[in-house]
DNA sequence: CGCTTGCCTGGAGTGCACTCGAAGTCTCTA
DNA sequence: TAGAGACTTCGAGTGCACTCCAGGCAAGCG
């Protein structure tokens, strides 16, 4: 079970057990080290680790930005490292304020397996250039921020003395 | 009139007329152009210069985030060049995700004169690292991305020929 | 004079991304 | 075996930054 989602290989399974090879692997990853050994952990392990609120978490799930996470018998999630790795993306992907929409979309086409790649490489493409863009207007602003706090530097020295 | 306002000279005041200087100058700035000679725009004319809609130059005054606006003797706004040059300054603060209420606290500190210099720079300067930290992570974002497009590009490539 | 256009106000509505609450179930420790 | 605490779902609430609407005024035109 959980086999559903296929990344070309980037995800480094990690740690626990043998898994077995969702693609074939011409890559291969370092895992990087996980909080502990396993590769189960419960939501509030989740939370701790992310820095995300259970309820986001489970909000995540909801509205498919999750892989299926798997359960115990009794319905509670056990999240893998698989799914660590998972969030670790978004995580990256949120800081450049791509807008959860997008995100799911993406999260919609890794469950699509992999006649999709050619459609995931796109959209994280647009996204790089939205994210250049973003890196270029910020710039932007740094040097009209650095003008004006000149100013005011200059305002105070002037004021001070003379 | 509205010489309410105050910053240390950065505003570069433009065009129509000779208007009194808010501050002794020892910097002065070239004004760069305006959409036409005058210095009375109607809020859609502005609406249509800043790209912002005219109930959104509203609202900024509602909450406090722009400076006196002049009205004609009918109520209606009359923007002037200062006012243009202020809206660029808080289009380029905004555009690097500054908080609107942050945004009303500078303004509120410009209203307040000359003796709030120190704070203002204060503000910019916490305001311009986070936009340095915001740089930042967007490159780290980039990074990852950039790896990721690659594995895709390798995969479609392989799957193409081999 | 009526019509259109542009503007005014205050307040309500929207979309996003969470965030929380209620009510109930399960697990763990003493 | 009892109680604390973690977990479940669904739905409602929050905060931000707009965005829109209703109802009304003022000016210009034929």
């Amino acid at each position: 079970m959980t086999v559903t989602q296929s990344e070309p290989v980037t995800s480094g399974t990690t740690t626990a057990g043998p898994r077995p090879a969702t693609v074939r692997g011409c890559h291969t990853r370092p895992p990087h080290p996980r909080p502990t050994g396993r590769d189960r952990y419960t939501i509030s392990e989740v939370a701790e680790h992310t820095g995300l609120s259970a309820h986001t978490l489970r909000w995540y799930e909801r509205i498919g930005l999750m892989p299926h996470v798997d359960r115990t018998h009794t319905g509670q999630r056990r999240f893998s490292n698989r799914d660590l790795d998972w969030l670790d993306l978004v995580a990256k992907l949120r800081l450049t304020g791509m807008p959860v929409a997008d995100m799911v979309r993406y999260a919609e086409l890794v469950r699509a397996g992999e006649g999709t790649f050619a459609e995931r490489e796109q959209l994280l493409t647009a996204h790089r250039d939205d994210v250049r863009q973003r890196i270029a207007e910020l710039q932007g602003t740094l040097d009209v921020l650095d003008y004006k706090i000149d100013i005011y530097g200059d305002a105070r020295r002037a004021s001070e003395r003379c």
